[in-house]
This record gives C-alpha cells, structure tokens and sequence, in this order.
DNA sequence: GTGCGGATGAACT
DNA sequence: GTTCATCCGCACT
C-alpha cells in the first residue's frame, strides 16, 4: 500500500489535515518487528497563533525545532515523565503546526502491541489514548524527528474514507492551561469507534 | 542552578 | 471522582 506522498504533509490547513488523517493507517517497524493500525482520533495544533501549541507564540527550543521543519517530520515527545505522544509535523518549513494522534485502531502485530501494553486480551484501552498507543506501537523519543516515509514509522493510504456524518469535531483534550482557546474544537474522530480515547467528550 | 507543571493513564476509593 | 507515577522542558535567577 502506498505511503502518503510528502506534498500531503505540505497542506497549511493543519485541521483540513487532522481530518485527512482519520482512515489513514501509521505503522513502526522497531527490531523487526512491524505494527499497524487505523487513525481514529486526532487533534490540530495551529503552530504560533495556537495557545495550547508548544510553538506558540514561535517559541523555537531544542524540543520544539522538529515542528518548524518540513511537513511529513515526526515529532515525539515525553508528557508527564511518562509518556511519549507522537504528533506528524505538517505545513511546509518554517510553519510548525503539527497533528497529534490520539487513536488508532490495530490491524497488524496485535500480538506485539499486547506484548508491549503487558495485555492479554485486545481491549480499546490497548491503543485509545495518545500515550496507550505509542506504548502498543513502540514509539519513544529515538521516534522523534523522523521521516514519515521512512523504513521505521510511516504512514500509507489504504483508501479508507469515513464519510464526514461520522467524524465528529470536539475541543481538544488537556488543554485547559490555553485559556479560551482550549475551546477551539480542533480534536477529530470516528463517531462510535471504540479506539477513540473519549468519546463523551 | 532551581522550581514548576504538563497535549496521560491506571489504580484506587 | 481522586491520586499518583516519574521526567525533563522551559522560564527565570
């Protein structure tokens, strides 16, 4: 199946790009080992103008650089001292808006991702959440600042389209520190999926 | 050099 | 609903 192509990456309209995400299919192949899955949650951060961006403001730190590359960059990070959340960079360089993805439902190498999460049994919770589904697929900071079209962590086109009356838009999760803009509702996903991080929100 | 707090998740009560 | 694990990025001194 074909990776998406670098021109895709180069859309300014980061939201038009969150919601061209959903169906899009991200795999990692870490040691060998190859794991896939759909996008079914995702949240737009609008670069400088963006409060809750961590380029706002065009703050531009060592761990910030990687978003004012080229789109079609990963971008990775630790929150919490725990958990390491993957963003695709997009919007050509210099425009550091970036794609958080927050969902995916798992198609190939469940048995790694149950490995990796200590599951036994495929539950949602194996991969709904930014941190959650990092863990499944394996991606840590050695992720960071890669090319999307690369051999690791990539993503393709398999032609999965939801038609719009099945995505949702919502306000974007652990923002409230963006004052009125933790109001913007740049968070996307698959009404009804259960790989979606929370729904009710 | 120091201190604060975070784009979370899991285990509690 | 509440607590807490656990680290480093970032702003400020």
């Amino acid at each position: 199946m074909p990776k998406l192509a670098y021109s895709f990456y180069q859309n300014a309209e980061v939201n038009d790009l969150a919601v061209q995400l959903l169906g899009k299919l991200l795999f990692t192949r870490i040691g060998g080992e190859l794991t896939g899955g759909i996008i079914v949650e995702t949240e737009a951060y609008k670069g400088i103008e963006d409060k809750a961006s961590h380029a706002y403001g065009g703050r531009f730190t060592n761990r910030t650089q990687v978003m004012y590359e080229e789109g079609g960059l990963s971008y990775v990070y630790l929150c919490y001292g725990i958990h390491h959340l993957f963003n695709v960079v997009t919007a050509p360089k210099g425009i550091p808006h970036a794609v958080l993805i927050r969902g995916i439902e798992p198609v190939t190498g469940i048995d790694v991702m149950l490995r990796r999460r200590n599951m036994l049994l495929l539950k949602p919770n194996i991969t709904a959440g930014p941190g959650a589904l990092s863990k499944a697929m394996g991606i840590d900071k050695d992720l960071n600042a890669k090319d999307l079209s690369g051999e690791e962590i990539w993503i393709e086109d398999n032609g999965i389209v939801f038609p719009n009356d099945q995505i949702v838009s919502s306000v974007r999760v652990g923002v409230d520190y963006a004052g009125d803009h933790a109001l913007l509702p740049w968070r996307y996903y698959v009404k009804g999926n259960k790989f979606v991080s929370k729904p009710n929100k």
